[in-house]
DNA sequence: CCCGCTATTGGCGTATCCGCCAATAGGGAA
DNA sequence: TTCCCTATTGGCGGATACGCCAATAGCGGG
């Protein structure tokens, strides 16, 4: 008989239902036992050490401060901890940022149970587990060129309405600046104007509601 | 003793997860049974006279046929059903389409448990709950002008980068028309330009991601 | 029947936008 | 060091956007 190590969790989401779900659903599973539970990023990274779960499950939307800022904050002060998003997020920004901040998976809330259970097995095996839907985007959009800080500050002024010149004020710098940094936008969003820059800025992500 | 008859429910949501975290939470809770559950719109409405469940939770994402469709067409052929809208979503437009699609309710996911309990409760009884946070964005945002149908699909058009001209290309109206409708727009969500129009239509749920 | 809202269109003029060409400077990677 | 990307700025000009004023027509409610 195969000693399998019960798999210890620990749960980080704000809705207080899906909490109830997971840890129900989970906590019947062979092999799985949820050590705790909590619903902001805070808390989270106050509590890991003192149950040390082999893996954590962390949402994005959270009160506060985000998943993403919890998942780069929990892996600065514990690079052992293992942490697989589980959001309802497809946005390819929240899916970069994730990976690019140490994600050990990315996988959405409509994962079925079966491929959710298996997605925490691969955590655990040193695996990078990443839903199927998810996977299929970033091969699509993978090839498109991101935003640099500077472009998204931009892009965050658009958003609101400011011309160029207004954003040139605000950022101190010339009207022309603020023009060259939305022309680099638009190409890269491949937007024809600015209103579609917003559009293609919420749907990437970089924008939020 | 009151005998309360037990409240029998039926869930539609396409998230595994929380389908289960909901038939636990309230299978559990003295006087409700789940006597369905199912993920998506044409399944609800096919199984829905099969149980004639006395609330109905309803999800707004949802794969084809989204949730306020569902909400419209169960209504249409079921006008006793009672529906109560458990969504993530907080925006106006949504709010307010289930509302006039004559929603008994409308909560939101990160809803505590008991005010969920006392949600379905108060549906039973004939009243129409409505979240905290959600009540407050009506009544704060309550006042703003709604966009007449050709004023959203010029903003569809807007968001996609189409110039005016090519606004009134496509929908067969001169240029100076659909400037007419994108000025009555940008008064409306109080913007500055189209950029900002978009913006906020996709912050009030108009636009979709 | 009158009122209000929606959809429609026109003229006129200024404000902004956006494209094309070109150039400098600094930081990081190879 | 060389090369590339990012951030920065300038000139020039045609294309679009947006504001203000005014007007017609249809539709549904009171």
């Amino acid at each position: 008989m195969t000693t399998t190590q019960t798999i210890r969790l620990m749960l980080v989401d704000d809705h207080p239902v899906m909490r109830a779900g997971l840890a129900n659903l989970l906590g019947l599973e062979p092999g799985f036992t949820v050590v705790s539970q909590v619903d902001d990023g805070e808390t989270a990274l106050q509590i890991w050490p003192q149950y040390r779960p082999d893996v954590t499950l962390l949402d994005i939307s959270l009160q506060g401060m985000d998943g993403l800022e919890t998942l780069q904050r929990l892996r600065e002060k514990f690079p052992e901890a293992r942490v697989l998003m589980l959001t309802s997020s497809e946005a390819q920004e929240d899916v970069r940022l994730a990976l690019k901040s140490g994600a050990n998976g990315y996988i959405t809330k409509n994962t079925r149970r079966a491929e959710l259970v298996a997605a925490i097995r691969e955590v655990m095996a040193g695996g990078q587990p990443i839903g199927e839907a998810i996977a299929r985007r970033l091969a699509e959009e993978g090839d498109s060129k991101q935003l640099s800080p500077r472009e998204v500050e931009v892009l965050g002024l658009v958003r609101q309405g400011f011309t160029n010149a207004d954003i040139g004020r605000l950022l101190d710098i010339s009207e022309r600046t603020a023009r060259a940094h939305l022309g680099s936008i638009m190409a890269k969003l491949q937007a024809a104007d600015r209103a579609e820059a917003v559009a293609r800025g919420f749907e990437r992500g970089l924008l939020k509601i």
